[in-house]
RNA sequence: GGAGAAAUGGCAGAGUGGUCGAUUGCGGCAGUCUUGAAAACUGUUGUACCGUGAGGUACCUGGGGUUCGAAUCCCUAUUUCUCCGCCA
């Protein structure tokens, strides 16, 4: 959520960078919200007032019954009565208001950084890098989907038995494969400093409001509607939901945690060849890496994070290529995504596998997360948050990339953690 | 799940209808003393909004109510603790 004294001092620096996002409307949202906003100090001065005056009769009462002036008391009870009816109609007036402002406030995305490529599509991406060599495979080579089932890694129909479509069971090698690269993922992000949480992976509303996938993103969250608790489309939701409401001292910072949870998704409305095997889940699995920090480092934190996602992935040995999001594809709070796809070489196609963001004050603004900085003021900290990494399509690209005549080799890096370097 | 108790500032913990944004201690900050530090002593120390300012308003877990007036009384939600039951 955008401060409104940031809108309020900003307003055409604000509108130039929500067109680089494409957000509809702008110009006339923000002149709403300022005009609210003017009718909001209008409707609290009033209310204050009254109330001040009520307060000063309350006290003058009391005095007064005190010092047994039972009756001058009784009148001036009388003139309070009717203080009280219009404070409640000025309150009723203040909240309302408040409200309708806010209403407005959630529906604005955050403002782009202004290095952010204008354009609406994935086309206009911007391509940032590419690094390592397409693989050349042999004439036999099949995609992930008949690769998984030929060597009894993942069983996708008795997902669908289960649950659904969307929900693989993974077995044997298989399921090892996913813990190894759990376990991969975490030693190397605390090795880096992060420190590892595990968190619920159900929140409430405030954690969803609070990241900002509510109101947003409300039908793309699975909902427990008799508890009212949201499964987590992503551990970023509970790992920077920890920072809400807190005020952090300077030499708290830089917060980094990781965290490995799986995620779910509704993915509503998507369908098609490219969902098919592992290219879109309703279930899948994450490491994510949060960090908090000073708004004068989250820059730089932002490469050092996209950095270290790039190192995991030449771990690995995966050609990818990095990504730097054009206003119409980024997400609702960002103001600056890098994503990271790997080469899927079945599928001849690039394969989203990490999404590394700063959003700047958004996240914080609404989780109320501040510091004291050195001079004793308190301000908004910036939130990033990337995904180091997300596995499905790591193993999809894997799979692939690695497949021989014979088997799959498994690369290096994980062969302390899978405890095989081959799959046949 | 049943019965009872509780929720106050960064923390601990007073406060049971008016003079309470809130005693006190710890912690933090500044100063005195000291070569420096510690100890001791002195002062200071919540947040948000409105107002050029003086100042005003709100906040004692959240929401509602009673009252001229609520941290204090009532209702409700949530959370915590104790006892009982159940249980990975």
């Amino acid at each position: 959520m955008l401060q409104l004294s940031y809108i309020r001092e900003n307003k055409e620096d604000v509108l130039k960078r929500l067109a680089i996002k494409n957000f509809k409307d702008a110009e006339s949202i923000i002149d709403s919200i300022l005009k609210l906003d003017d009718n909001r100090k209008l409707a609290q001065r009033q209310a204050d007032d009254v109330k001040a005056e009520a307060n000063g009769l309350a006290k003058q009462i009391g005095e007064m019954m005190k010092s047994g002036k039972k009756e001058e008391a009784e009148t001036l009870k009388l003139k309070t009565t009717e203080l009280k009816q219009h404070e409640k109609q000025f309150d009723d007036q203040l909240k309302a208001i408040e409200a309708e402002i806010q209403k407005l406030l959630v529906t604005v995305p955050n403002t782009p950084n202004l290095t952010v490529p204008k354009g609406k599509t994935p086309e206009d991406n911007e391509v940032v890098n590419e690094v390592g060599v397409i693989p050349v495979l042999h004439d036999k080579a099949v995609p992930h989907w008949e690769l998984t089932t030929k060597f009894n890694l993942i069983d996708f129909e008795l997902g669908v038995k289960l649950t659904g479509a969307g929900f693989p069971v993974y077995k044997g090698k298989g399921a090892k494969l996913q813990r190894a690269l759990i376990n991969y993922f975490l030693d190397k992000a605390t090795s880096k400093g992060y420190n590892e949480v595990q968190v619920p992976i159900l929140v409430n509303a405030d954690s969803g409001y609070g990241t900002g996938q509510l109101p947003d993103k409300e039908g793309q969250m699975y909902h427990c509607q008799v508890d009212d608790l949201y499964l987590i489309p992503t551990a970023e939701v509970p790992i920077t939901n920890m920072y809400r409401d807190v005020m952090l001292k300077e030499s708290d910072l830089p917060i980094k945690n990781c965290g490995y949870t799986p995620c779910f998704r509704r993915e509503a409305g998507s369908y098609g060849k490219d969902v098919r095997g592992l290219n879109r889940l309703h279930q899948f699995d994450k490491v994510e890496i949060v960090q908090i920090t000073q708004p004068e480092k989250s820059y730089e934190t932002l490469e050092t994070m996209r950095e270290f996602v790039c190192s995991l992935l030449q771990d690995l040995e995966l050609p990818y290529r990095t990504l730097k999001l054009c206003g119409g594809d980024m997400s609702f709070g960002s103001a600056l995504t890098y994503d990271l796809e790997v080469w899927s070489a079945a599928q001849q196609r690039w394969l989203e596998v990490s999404s590394v963001s700063n959003f700047e004050t958004f996240q914080t603004n609404r989780l109320k997360c501040k510091y004291k900085d050195a001079n004793g003021k308190t301000q908004f900290a910036h939130s990033l948050n990337g995904s180091a990494l997300a596995l499905p399509r790591i193993v999809a690209s894997l799979l692939e990339n690695n497949q021989t005549v014979d088997g799959i080799k498994i690369p290096k890096v994980l062969v302390p953690y899978t405890g095989f370097d081959f799959i046949d």
